[in-house]
DNA sequence: ACTTGACCTTCCAGCGATTGGAACCTTTAT
DNA sequence: ATAAAGGTTCCAATCGCTGGAAGGTCAAGT
């Protein structure tokens, strides 16, 4: 399978494997005698496997950590569920994060008209933010 | 002042500050006979905009386009409110996707015992991903 | 046989928003 | 006199790709 094949099965562009392979994430794939990579469906079960747990929000260091566990088969799933509660915590905080911040920006939303004239809460909060900040 | 006083007062770190007057963020400061920056009361208004406005989450480029209404006295609160709304949609959206993550990761989580054996639903799921994503 | 186009290769650069460090100059305090 | 604390510039790193340039290879069509 060359490297176009397999990243359009995957869903992994094929910039992104080469990317992958260029930091260890990946084991460097074989090459046919013209240069060019090839997979096999193992390569494929890896890259799954990534895409996953990338879209599930872990970092690429995770990942890695992740891949490494998924193939240690001593491995204990208390050590997977460690990282994993860890992700779900960060989540978490950054959920709450931005929360705080909808509703502040929400209310300031609300106070503005939104009409022809100049003033407007939002600019008023932003510009005063000076001394009330401070 | 000079950038270490106005990067205190303002809570904006005096490397933040060059380089959002290099990005043309904030208009290049004067400067003493000895190559300092030297910084007004004006210049500190307009950091803790910047400051403000970024901390609700705001881009650079869309502080810019704040700064720009900030200082446009015949701008309409409409302008500013579409902004504003814009952001807020965004941000729903970041919450939602997260939260959407964060439901996924909490169920594998909830099912994995984490214990000393390697047996792991969490793994299961990055693994098996292959064919239930695909 | 030749050309076109789609693939593959490598390497370098850029995104956003800082931040760290090196190498150097100036001011202030001891 | 000297050392610490501040300032200056410029380059590099972060994170996770992605785009582009310059070139080699392959399969198909004329």
């Amino acid at each position: 399978m060359n490297i176009g094949t397999i990243a359009e099965k995957s869903g992994v562009p094929p910039k992104t494997i080469r990317y992958y392979e260029s930091i260890g994430l990946v084991r460097p794939a074989d090459r046919r005698p013209n240069g060019y990579r090839s997979y096999t469906l193992f390569d494929m079960r890896t890259l799954n496997f990534i895409k996953r747990a990338r879209s599930l929000g872990f970092s690429v260091e995770e990942v890695r950590d992740l891949l490494d566990l998924w193939q240690d088969k001593s491995r204990t799933s208390a050590a997977v569920k460690a990282l994993a509660v860890r992700h779900v915590e960060a989540l978490d905080h950054k959920i709450e994060e931005l929360k705080s911040i909808r509703k502040t920006l929400a209310d300031l939303v609300k106070r503005c008209r939104g009409d022809e004239r100049p003033d407007c809460p939002i600019l008023e909060d932003l510009g005063h933010a000076a001394e009330g900040g401070k």
